[in-house]
DNA sequence: AGATAATTTGACCGATTGGTAAACATTACA
DNA sequence: TGTAATGTTTACCAATCGGTCAAATTATCT
């Protein structure tokens, strides 16, 4: 009988490794738009190509292969943030910072409304991860941008809801896509909206709106 | 038999109104988390404190009792922008406009990621809405702010994009409430967040960040 | 009070759910 | 090439899904 894979003790064969990152792929698709409970083990199986008791030979469960997602998201997500350097320039820092979560809203919308979803289910899986490590890289970033306002670099501010106006801003343009691309309509359905954010929010976020006072 | 509620022509019951705010709160607390495929009526009958059959009494499918929460959200979900005015100084009309937009996301959290999850799932159910009344809206709104540019009252920028960055920057409070909990830490668990974000966000857009130019 | 309409429930339906068992097929390696 | 490990499939399971039905109960109105 075969053996399930986490019951193995020996290294991974080399079909494992393609057959989970298809099925990884395709769970990807399906978990990211309908979130947990709303996705089928024999919706990922259809989308990965395979049957579904082959899909639970790689993974023995939905939560399975729910976690080893997330997992993986979680990490690479917070690369731009571990990015963030206390050395550098606050405004091209602040810039760059912008434009890579920018890109990776366009290059990986799929893991960002994966991430969404956990959210907005009360992040029942990562509720660990949220309150340690993810809190104590803010942590950390949030004592650089204080810094920097001390220093008058950049003027004062609430350095914990700046950072979450940037995810929510950039994130937006991934979760919300479908409300973007409506209220832009046709033309700017393109990729050119990226750029264009691009431009608004860093503009935003360097400059301000620049309302004149009375 | 039981007359179902969609072929009845004479005017509603006491007992049916009661009913069905019932049910659609308790719609609302299950859609709210899991989105449409990942609640199921037993769930809502529960939360409503009756039986399934008696649910499927008032509203004939889980859709038609989605479709009644949808309708009812998207209405007064946009009543801020609504009140956005062109007449109004340009300052306050967004101070207030975001502050307006972080109340609802205090007070109606549930509702917000009720329209939250819809976006996440590609807006299947309005997305007519979405391409008619909102972008309408939202075009209207945006020439206000085109208007206002080019007086000079604010700085030039994409009118659209500055509405997205509304929307998001204060919805956020409410989709990823866990997440923003988990970060802030206990001290800020109360509603004071909701005050710290609003001086934050209010100064973010009126002033901007205040970086200096080399 | 009695008749009628409105409401509620338990029993039930076929389809789908997450997951299993075992037979069968393929691969890797000696 | 043989064989043991790995991979795949068909058939199936109990539980749950959205929804129906008829009978029982309750509210309403004359």
């Amino acid at each position: 009988m075969a053996i399930p894979r986490a019951a193995r003790t020996q290294r991974r064969t080399r079909i494992q490794e393609e057959k989970e990152e298809v099925i990884l792929e395709a769970a990807l698709d399906v978990f990211s738009v309908h979130g947990f409970r709303g996705s089928t083990i024999d919706q990922i199986a259809d989308v990965a190509g395979m049957s579904k008791p082959n899909v639970l030979y790689y993974f023995r469960t939905k939560e399975a292969m729910h976690r080893s997602l997330i997992d993986r998201v979680l990490f690479t997500w917070l690369e731009p943030l571990r990015a963030f350097d206390a050395n550098g320039n606050p405004e091209s820092e602040i810039r760059s910072y912008i434009r890579r979560k920018l890109e990776m809203a366009r290059d990986f919308p799929r893991e960002s409304r994966l991430f969404a979803n956990e959210m907005l289910q009360g992040a029942p899986h990562i509720e660990d991860e949220l309150r340690g490590p993810l809190k104590s890289l803010v942590d950390e970033k949030a004592e650089v941008i204080r810094t920097w306002a001390k220093a008058g670099k950049i003027a004062k501010c609430d350095p914990y809801h700046l950072i979450f106006s940037i995810w929510s801003t950039t994130q937006h343009y991934a979760d919300f896509d479908v409300q973007v691309r409506a209220v832009l309509g046709q033309e700017h359905s393109g990729e050119g909206r990226f750029e264009d954010a691009a431009r608004y929010l860093e503009k935003l976020f360097v400059d301000g709106l620049g309302i004149r006072r009375p």
